[in-house]
DNA sequence: TCTGAAGTGTAGCCATGGCTACATTTCAGC
DNA sequence: GCTGAAATGTAGCCATGGCTACACTTCAGA
């Protein structure tokens, strides 16, 4: 039973679609895991901003449950990537460019947890898994979220 | 502007339980994505089990769009992890809690699928989706999809 | 039986995202 | 002004999950 059967030698060659499919999926979902960190931070961060009037990385810290090194070192990321400027000692802002995604992943998140609330979720469970959820949605699933928010509304 | 407000110095020993619980949904988070890995590779094998009679680091690797190395080095992982038992160069295999492990994922991978292609997604984006919005679907998320799909199947 | 191609395994590198420990800066209150 | 506590920043460690390069096994076919 262990043996492995005869060896496709050539076939190896004959690459399946389905198969390049399924990676390609695959490779979508890391990519997707990489961004997830950032668009975290920049979301919580425009939500310190706008509550508190600052963002300071110790809230930060706090509030994703890392320490505040591991906040720091992120944020130096978000300051790379042209995302939030900020002096040392001084806390951080957003660019426009990071406002833009902030709002974006807000909407998103706002989306996704009222998805799962319609389904008659509890809210905690809803919030949770949507700060997972969020990240995997594409544009297709998050259209077809508000539609059918949409149509639950009219009811 | 860029000048911070007066720091709560005291209050710090006063944490609100609301910054606690996002905290504890971040860290569920990122615990998720730790055992996603395990899971698709848990998945995988299975489905190269049933379909081909064996499972074999390539084709594990092809499936998923990395090198064999990456294959292999994961693969030993869940040796370490009592999932799948296998001697060098004989191809990997399942154990009872592996293929217990297995069948829950796909299980569930098939019921996001479906809820997603209910909501009129379409199918390779509901696919693509469910790949990364599977690990993070909580019982009571999984069970609310259920519900809906079963509503939807009487009407 | 031999051999070479394909598959398998190992070594060692990199980036990310955690952490602790330590150094530096800020600022409220004396 | 000083000073000490809190916040901030830096250094260096670890594990994970990628990769390439190289070594070793297996086995189909000559």
């Amino acid at each position: 039973m262990a043996r492995a059967v005869k060896r496709k030698t050539g076939a190896a060659a004959v690459r399946l679609p389905a198969e390049l499919t399924q990676a390609r999926r695959f490779s979508k979902t890391r990519s997707a895991q990489s961004s997830a960190l950032l668009e975290d931070y920049v979301e919580l961060i425009a939500d310190l901003l706008t509550t508190g009037g600052e963002a300071r990385p110790t809230d930060v810290a706090r509030r994703l449950g890392v320490s505040h090194a591991t906040a720091i070192k992120t944020i130096a990321r978000l300051k790379r990537e042209g995302l939030a400027p900020g002096r040392p000692y001084r806390g951080v802002f957003l660019t426009q460019e990071g406002q833009k995604l902030a709002a974006r992943v807000r909407t998103r998140h706002r989306l996704v947890v009222d998805m799962l609330l319609a389904l008659g979720i509890p809210a905690e469970a809803a919030e949770a898994d949507a700060e997972g959820i969020e990240h995997h949605a594409s544009e297709a699933t998050l259209k077809a979220f508000a539609q059918f928010l949409q149509s639950r509304e009219q009811n």
